[in-house]
DNA sequence: CAATGTGAACTCGTTCACAGCT
DNA sequence: AGCTGTGAACGAGTTCACATTG
């Protein structure tokens, strides 16, 4: 299927960095742009693809911009060239080797979620501390004991990592992934992980979310009872 | 014990709202607090709350700011009234009952998950539309038929959702979570979700994140050529 | 003519640097 | 003396609006 021109290799894109924000949007237009092409759907405005995305049109068409300047004018965008050339700005080209290190209830979670195994991430190796877990096998993976954590990401190639550990000791494995050179770490601590500079860190917590969503929450709660302002002094 | 000095009464809630980028860093605020809270340190200057929350000092003493102005001039915060100011902005001295919708994989792990429990938010109501998984019990909580979504909801007292459903039903359970009241959603499914403006979605997306990750991945790959020369130097 | 691509305006977020308190 | 609180400078991100192009 990939019959376009200069795919995975380097070199395609302009030297200019993808600004931070603009790079978070990506993955969602390409699952808008990915949704489009499972209907025949061949062309896209950007006005339309912006709607899906959640975004306003003009963002899209800049976002777009900083990957190269496609899109035909008075048409739109050519969905399937859309689609490769994010994806293969994302890196989506290769297959990347994921290690999971905590095999709890999050950890388990990831480990059947095959979601991602389908876009070019592949759970290679899973960890855990607790022997009464280690040896046990999750979808086709076995339980290694994280004693044996630099061997086994040595062995499988791993080059990407997600740390779903208790908080307490998410530094000290996030150490040693950093030490035996993974340098892209995919955390679900709720703790604040210190990394040297090569090193990528992205964090997911829930409970921020959550205390987030409790913030506008009480806001509107406060504005509904008709009664105005109220103190709502509840100390915890 | 849980008396502080002043606390103006009336001139506590300043009328600002708070910025969406500050906001996001006061779970973060509260999180470090809380920890030093349990040794006994009293005051902590703002340099070095702001290290363990890894900002700037600054950046720090401008989102407490927002809050208002308690913190003293030569000496720094106090660690239990900064930690109240933020628990009560946040709005975690109520409990919010949590509903989960969608007990797969990822719903179990959520429903088992006890870090949140213990802050302020509960888990009261499990759905799913599988026949083999409703009527199981997961964690201490039997898992309910979807069908019965509003008036389990309505029952439970319910005021905050966790939407962890494949993609293609989400919008669906979305619209019928709003239908039913529901003001705040925080969603892992993968797609953009649709809501009227008074209800407030956050979305947890581990699949974006670790495309955000293979692009950098990627590029430091690109720089370094394929020897065995890697850096691996260790954190601080 | 319809829709892109983009400079310019604007808004939001971060950092600086120092006045003002304790 | 030391550290907070904040105005002002700076920078990033978003939106506007329009010249440009197929």
């Amino acid at each position: 299927m990939p019959d376009f021109p200069e795919t995975a290799s380097g070199a395609e894109g302009p030297g200019r960095e993808i600004p931070p924000a603009s790079l978070a949007r990506l993955p969602t237009y390409l699952r808008a742009l990915n949704a489009m092409l499972a209907d025949p759907v061949e062309r896209v405005p950007s006005e339309e693809l912006a709607e899906a995305a959640g975004v306003k049109s003009a963002m899209l068409r800049k976002d777009l911009s900083y990957l190269g300047s496609f899109g035909t004018r008075g048409v739109g965008y050519d969905v399937r060239f859309v689609s490769h050339k994010i994806s293969s700005l994302l890196g989506l080209g290769q297959e990347w080797r994921v290690a999971i290190v905590g095999a709890g209830n999050p950890g388990r979670a990831l480990a059947r979620y095959t979601g991602f195994t389908s876009r070019g991430f592949e759970v290679v190796a899973l960890f855990d501390a607790d022997e009464r877990i280690v040896g046990t096998e999750i979808g086709w993976l076995k339980v290694s004991h994280v004693d044996s954590l630099e061997a086994e990401l040595e062995r499988t190639g791993t080059n990407m990592a997600v740390l779903s550990v208790p908080g307490a000791v998410a530094q000290q494995l996030c150490d040693r992934l950093v030490a035996a050179g993974v340098t892209s770490i995919l955390s679900f601590a709720p703790v604040v992980l210190q990394v040297p500079p090569h090193v990528q860190v992205r964090k997911v917590d829930m409970g921020t979310e959550l205390q987030i969503l409790a913030y506008h929450a009480q806001r509107a709660q406060e504005g509904e009872p008709g009664s105005g302002a109220r103190p709502a002094r509840q100390a915890r």
